[in-house]
DNA sequence: ATTGACTCTGTACCATAGTACGGAGTGTAT
DNA sequence: ATACACTCCGTACTATGGTACAGAGTCAAT
């Protein structure tokens, strides 16, 4: 009865890296859809792996779980609502271009410190991953 | 007696967009550092708000407080810890040049997206977004 | 048909990152 | 000198994102 490429719970979480209640915890929050059930499990196609992967990604990259599901729900349904789908989206891709602004000016700061910890000649500030968001000093 | 530039607590709240509570939170936690008081009260110098701004944006780039710490800690301190402090550094740099490769695969899933809104007769995945991080797929 | 590993639901608990508040003390302005 | 906003410390509460567990039910293998 069960299906190819069928998971329970436990083999999927244990494919996604994460707890067998992780899973049943975004079900309850709406971030995965529970499968349907065949007789009284639940079983997952394989795509749910990269589904959860990509859930622990994005909190990684600095979105909460309620960002990450707006993520995840951005896909087309219909035509009508295209170009709601259309600002979200571009709204999205602003917010993920200021991330990565500002991880290179985080980067530049540090690339600062490390090089002078190969040359102790030159000078440094106090704390120099400060001097990061400053703004002009977009180096 | 109070020095020029010299902010009181709430001041500095106001001017880093955070609550009282929370910077004296981060100084339990040994993230900001009390300053020296004059008489009962803190004073706190301008620095601070840049250093709580960069606090409150290094965990929306997805560093815990823990982490964001580790990362006001790298400064050169003296000659000897200097192999330390590089080590540390590159660590930091590699987890922020993955952010930033993660970021552009989100962007890059978005674009396709958006591109799909403004012409419907391109085909697209249920969920585009999920596109982003299966790996050879690193278009 | 029984065993044993796994799953079910529900509820309670945990860590992190704050936020709120009570009651006392302080600074400054009038 | 006194009013009043602000600060002090300690403790309790909150939201988010999970984790753990109890007690019952299920699946598959023998």
């Amino acid at each position: 009865m069960i299906m190819k490429e069928s998971l329970t719970i436990g083999k999927l979480a244990e494919a996604s890296d994460v707890n067998v209640e992780t899973i049943r915890f975004y079900e309850r929050k709406g971030i995965l859809k529970q499968p349907k059930k065949q007789g009284a499990f639940r079983y997952y196609p394989e795509e749910y792996i990269t589904r959860i992967r990509f859930i622990k990604r994005s909190q990684e990259l600095g979105f909460t779980l309620k960002e990450t599901k707006e993520l995840l729900d951005l896909k087309i349904k219909n035509q009508s609502r295209c170009s709601d789908v259309l600002s979200k989206t571009e709204e999205k891709i602003k917010e993920i271009n200021q991330k990565i602004s500002d991880l290179k000016k985080m980067r530049k700061s540090l690339e600062g410190l490390a090089s002078c910890c190969e040359d102790t000649n030159q000078p440094l500030s106090e704390c120099p991953i400060l001097e990061c968001f400053i703004s002009g000093k977009d180096k």
